[in-house]
DNA sequence: AGCCAATGTAAAGATTAAGTAAAGGTTGAA
DNA sequence: TTCAACCTTTACTTAATCTTTACATTGGCT
């Protein structure tokens, strides 16, 4: 227990980025530099799995190449669309300035062209995680070990579920939908947004995988609930209910 | 009234600028295009003066060239100092990599080597605005979820409505139509705005679905309401009530 | 008043989202 | 390899809700 609450504060002391570029070479420089300077760095080498990492994983800055093999920066920045959070410094080959404004058009928050010094890369980096400190004032995602809402009890350090202290069993992706929901009960949850955060991947058009899940959950709790906390609003997603009951 | 709140809400959605720089012809080009890219500009010569300026107003983003007269950017970004909360881009005439580490350093948000074009300007700062807007949307956005007139109120967060204090459940094209009404509660509403927005189609000549739905929203207060708050006016679309009523 | 076009409104019909059981596929452990 | 757990897909059902239709009503106009 302590030794969690000690890795959770170190890692919360170091600003995580995300690499995405295919040049093995340049990345493992980056990296190298990088994590030197303080930073935990994860790194990929195209376009699809650094978009499926960006879903799964909160980062706190992603360095995105555009010219990649399969997505190119272009296609992972419109993928991940104008309402993600995370900021977004683009790095390229060309000093082309249409490339640079369609890039910041898109939502990114930087460009730097290479080759470029590691030294200007920190400095704007440091640049776009002070602009964000500066604005949220406090920046405490701790994570408590249980969520409690209701009387449905989740404790993160065991996975373990209780619902009024009845034990209920929940798969990974059951669990982290409900956590998702929980975290933000009393708010619409897009089922978009449960998607990309859960099975890192876009809601397509005829995916069901949510809908069954979440029916999973209600069918489960269903035994210790009279009323289903988890409200469906049509058209708009799933809400885990605030107010009483049992 | 109307006409006050009109003008704040207009003012709002400009951002205002605080540019300086020595170059007069520079300057007054600059200017030119911001004012016509939708923003509010104010522009000084020297550093001494934009720093006063900075300090007497509040902008969203300060424009500041490196070599000015009395002081130059370097100093008054120093002077401006660490918790200084405007963003500010730093505009210089030399591409010198050392001058742009020291001025991302100093607290610049980002840097722009003359000669640089009008777009990727523009870009920048558009991209600086958007990060903060966003941050700051989602610090207070539990807060911005409610929208109240008279004693009806849409909670965006949950899609839950209430008149006096009583539930009521609208579907979500309901739900569209209510909170544009209310949005604009005291000004006329175009059918043909309505269905655009709410249903992504223009009007079409026989199409009743608007007129159906709102009849579905005053059947549903009803119960709770004396008076109709939605007001229809002939020829030209609906009005929702501003003032008292129960 | 009497006409006409716009609107109100009930009800039928069409469409679409969501619930759900079950089959199929994947993965990881024994 | 085999099995069990799990995720995804499929197919069908249910239910919500949107649109259309048909007729009633209203308000402005001559």
């Amino acid at each position: 227990m302590a030794v969690r609450i000690d890795m959770a504060e170190f890692h919360l002391n170091k600003k995580q980025l995300l690499l995405i570029d295919d040049d093995h070479e340049l990345a493992e420089l980056l990296v190298d530099y990088l994590s030197q300077q303080g930073f935990i760095v994860q790194c990929c080498f195209d376009g699809q799995s650094g978009l499926e990492l960006a879903y799964k994983s909160e980062f706190d800055l992603i360095l995105l190449d555009v010219m990649m093999p399969k997505l190119n920066g272009f296609e992972v920045l419109k993928a991940l669309g104008s309402e993600y959070k995370t900021p977004v410094l683009m790095l390229t080959a060309k000093g082309d300035h249409n490339d640079k404004v369609r890039g910041l058009e898109l939502g990114a928050d930087d460009y730097l062209a290479k080759p470029f010094h590691h030294q200007e890369l920190l400095a704007r980096i440091q640049a776009i995680l002070r602009r964000i400190d500066i604005v949220t004032q406090q920046n405490s995602h701790s994570e408590n070990s249980t969520l409690t809402v209701n009387d449905i009890e989740l404790n993160h350090a065991t996975r373990a579920v209780t619902c009024h202290t009845n034990p209920i069993t929940l798969t990974g992706t059951e669990y982290q939908i409900l956590t998702m929901l929980m975290e933000h009960h009393g708010q619409i949850i897009a089922k978009d947004a449960l998607s990309k955060q859960v099975l890192s991947r876009k809601l397509a058009p005829f995916d069901r995988s949510i809908d069954v899940h979440v029916g999973n959950i209600r069918r489960k709790f269903s035994p210790y609930c009279t009323i289903d906390k988890i409200k469906t609003v049509r058209g708009a997603g799933y809400l885990f209910l605030t107010g009483e009951c049992s």
